[in-house]
DNA sequence: CAATGCGATGGTAGCGCTGTCAATAATTGT
DNA sequence: ACAATTATTGACAGCGCTACCATCGCATTG
């Protein structure tokens, strides 16, 4: 313990062996299985570790192995607070395993994500979480040869690479649309911002909904690729009702549109709901607390990242579920910006 | 798992050097060191490594070569988008290097932390990223064996480990609260959640501040372990306004809990700024957004992890810079909701 | 023209660890 | 008690790549 940690010492697993008494292939089991060595021994090289400060040569390990312990995980975005809590999720549940989480980002590039994918693949990760369904197709190619299980999340398809676990975005918007049409809203716009292909779909349960009530009108619809901000969705809303000012709802596709919305609607003055009825998507947290609290869809995040991990923590020990496609819906939460006013 | 194709059989680069006819060394070489090559064999080269479909095995070049081309960062929070702009600084620069990003957090934990730093630490990354200055004896002694260049992000102290980039946080504490003090508020209220060591050096800004104006009063003062959130700011106000009803401003930690503050004076139809200043701290995107706009103080995030990203590269490519230690600063963003009514 | 320098290339040896499987010790059943 | 079985342990042989140094040939120099 009071030995300093050297600096030039090279510490082998070897030289554990040597002052443990045992062979180097014992001491790399006290590492694998420890179970498999007799107490005396455990306990022996287990001081011996210690004496030295034995620090394990991961590189050489995952070379002789043919394993690594790392779990690599791939989402668009870290700004977006979306997947904040899918990791959050990700992170609790693996955080008890013997796995380690890599994480990266592609700014929402399908090619940045091939590239990441590549990296991956020389890395030989245990497993993989990659978002959504929409890869290119030597991405594609890579998650089918990686030799590891895959999950895809954030949403569901057909023809899963391998597990999938997610929800129908475009059932969520659908329903979003359908609760505000049931408020007897006729003219409801749509905010949309950055559409990708999450969004793309709720953007088509939107479209679907308004023509089964033949109310689909693309003056209602305000879209960009620029990426959300709050301060976005009071310059789209302002768009909207320069374009058609007849409006009397907004559906956004994400929360911070919604709340730039609200801040946009007390400048103008615009009560909410009486005048104009918000709705957003994903249900953030302040959503909640918003004056007044702000209707959206909530997705169930956190849950995604912990069935994620799991799955795939399963999967690489043998355990495969058994229906690889899961399902974990979403909830409409309604709140005062959707409904009559209650005072 | 994700099946696998045509028994392919194992590329490696001998079957690639064999292909091209040189040597397996001239083959490496033209991975680390193209230049180094004829133009004739960096051709057969090239075409042999695309007609093999060769993949490099990372853990054999790690190995042979005793480095890694990771750097690795260590954050104590996913959640907080704090970091995500701070991370989105790290990408961006880091994205045309060669270098590649391992992330982990730490959940504000600093055991959680020294157990990624030992991870790290057997992993051999080209470059280390941590947040803080406040790491565990065991965890300083990781990161100064480390055989690395290591940069400590966020905040700026005595004695880094390596370099360090940040900005005192005591001081924009202290200059957020000699603001509203300027405006002739005098009961300025404090509301604090999480209060890791940053929020504390904060607070010690406020505490200060205050003293020597002869206004402090701990009846001032609200603060929770508790992470932060919107809802929570609304709750943290309604506790202090409920001890110490004659506030006429608050100093927020943060720009969630300012968010919170500003609902819930519009749920108790307190009039901001008339009746109450708020003040924030990050100046996230939504303080400008808001009705009315929210004061807060600006934190250079992407700029701190683009620095820090960059000198981390170049001390591990040899340029060391002249000066380790990089205050960042900050700035007080001046706006409605702690100035007087203009309207 | 020999001496010198340097760019391009290859041979030799491992890097530190673990898979395989055989060898030995301990335990059990009848 | 003795064979059969099961726990422990170890020897060997690489995993796929690169550091190191030697070599070769060609251009430059006085």
């Amino acid at each position: 313990m009071a030995r300093k940690p050297t600096k030039s010492g090279k510490i082998r697993l070897t030289e554990v062996a040597k002052l443990a008494g045992v062979s180097p292939i014992t001491a790399s089991r006290f590492f694998r299985n420890p179970d498999a060595l007799s107490l005396a021994k455990r306990e022996r090289v287990d001081s011996a570790v210690k004496e030295l400060g034995y620090v394990p040569n991961l590189a050489a390990r995952a070379l002789a192995s043919h394993r690594t312990e790392v779990i690599g995980v791939v989402i668009p975005s870290l700004t977006n607070s979306v997947f904040a809590d899918v990791l959050r999720g990700i992170y609790d549940s693996s955080e008890q395993s013997r796995y380690s989480i890599q994480l990266t980002n592609t700014r929402y590039s399908i090619l940045q994500e091939e590239k990441m994918l590549r990296l991956f693949r020389a890395q030989k990760p245990a497993g993989l979480i990659v978002t959504g369904i929409n890869q290119t197709a030597e991405s594609r190619a890579i998650l089918e040869t990686m030799d590891c299980p895959v999950a895809q999340i954030m949403e569901i398809g057909d023809s899963p690479v391998d597990m999938m676990i997610g929800f129908s975005h475009y059932d969520a918007g659908f329903a979003a649309i359908s609760h505000i049409l049931e408020q007897g809203r006729r003219r409801i716009g749509f905010l949309g911002a950055r559409m990708d292909p999450r969004v793309q779909r709720r953007f088509d349960g939107y479209r679907d909904a308004m023509k089964a009530a033949s109310l689909f009108d693309p003056n209602l619809v305000v879209t960009t690729t620029v990426p959300t901000t709050v301060t976005l969705g009071g310059t789209l809303f302002a768009d909207l009702i320069a374009k058609t000012p007849d409006i009397d709802a907004v559906f956004c596709v994400n929360d911070d549109l919604a709340l730039g919305v609200l801040f946009e609607c007390q400048r103008r003055q615009i009560s909410v709901p009486g005048e104009m009825a918000i709705v957003g998507f994903n249900d953030l947290e302040f959503m909640a607390s918003a004056v007044p609290s702000l209707t959206s869809v909530r997705t169930n995040r956190y849950e995604m990242g912990r069935h994620a991990i799991t799955m795939v923590i399963d999967a690489i020990e043998g355990r495969r579920p058994r229906e690889p496609v899961l399902d974990l819906g979403f909830q409409l939460m309604i709140r005062e910006s959707s409904t009559p006013q209650t005072a």
